[in-house]
DNA sequence: TACGTCATGTAAGTCGTTACATGATTGG
DNA sequence: CCAATCATGTAACGACTTACATGACGTA
């Protein structure tokens, strides 16, 4: 889904500026299933408005910076559920550290303990995030949304784990190889 | 990673056609966490041709169709190291799939529940596909890789199956108090 | 004979990323 | 006062997608 369709789903929840916009997609409770800058929101913002599909208040309070406050108009709300009546596309799921992974064996043994380390350090800060997010939040939906997210990284960060658990004895026996050769 | 490394990778592993690399892109081993189509892949193996990365070799065998089986360079090989020296950016998931579940309350419970059914159907024929083929790897790096994939919808899977009966529980009581009511 | 697979490529367009530019407010 | 956060936007570029164009071989 491009970041338009991103943008009215949003404030379909609530009107927001395009910042808060950008935190929720970057940061918040959409960000394990979407990306979007600011540099793709705000022409998406602009175009919505073209479009009739969103409006927007210009805020300027006393001493503030100004901030436009957008929201979704009726025609927006027509036009977000005719894009939620085609079925979704697929999941998509992208990993470098996948890619890295596939050459394991032609780096040095601690370069990819290194990678992995860190991976699980990543998998488990995600996971503590989202399991957060999850606690605080009574939206029904998103639950299931964060849930998924939880279930996806509890499951590789048990993978890794036992993984390293594994690469570590191997090592270990591969120095015990070499000391006994000596 | 951009498709020019993904290329330069799967070279790595064996000498191939570009349509080879598609396929194991696409279809094979690698694409459930990379992605890359035709339109992508010969501009990719044209760059990696000019700047001297990977060379091919015409084959033009008998009544047989030409084809140009890419292979790698020393060269390729000390670029992909250095790349690979770099430390991977982070694992991108983008589902389509939960942005909608987002608004499953807005529609019909019947037609949330068929996506619902949907996806466990994918997740099920990915989850088969990826465990056929870490039977039939021996590469140990590759191994990881596809295990990484099965754990992860694995996971998914069944965090969709039960949401699947909570579903249907909860549906039934609904049906069950509006007759009630009658 | 018709369909599926093998095989290569281009062109137009969409889409998004990155970096830049700017500036006010808030809290330590 | 300084750093972080709030806040909006643009421009250049890079990257990929989709559709198109072409054609031969194998097999049912």
């Amino acid at each position: 889904m491009n970041v338009r369709t991103l943008c009215l789903g949003i404030l379909s929840f609530a009107q927001m500026t395009g910042y808060d916009i950008r935190k929720l997609a970057a940061e918040g409770n959409f960000s394990h299933f979407c990306e979007a800058n600011y540099g793709s929101i705000y022409p998406a913002l602009s175009q919505l408005t073209k479009d009739g599909f969103v409006v927007f208040t210009d805020e300027a309070l006393d001493g503030k910076p100004p901030r436009k406050i957008y929201s979704i108009t009726e025609k927006g709300h027509v036009h977000l559920f005719e894009t939620l009546d085609k079925q979704p596309g697929p999941d998509r799921f992208k990993s470098e550290f996948l890619f890295y992974s596939l050459f394991q064996d032609k780096m040095q043994a601690s370069d990819f303990r290194k990678l992995l380390v860190r991976k699980i350090a990543e998998t488990r800060d995600t996971l503590e995030s989202l399991e957060k997010a999850n606690d605080c939040c009574d939206h029904e939906p998103s639950h299931f949304a964060l849930g998924y997210g939880v279930a996806m990284n509890k499951a590789v960060l048990d993978y890794l784990k036992k993984y390293l658990a594994s690469f570590d004895t191997t090592q270990k026996q591969v120095t015990q190889n070499l000391s006994d050769k000596d």
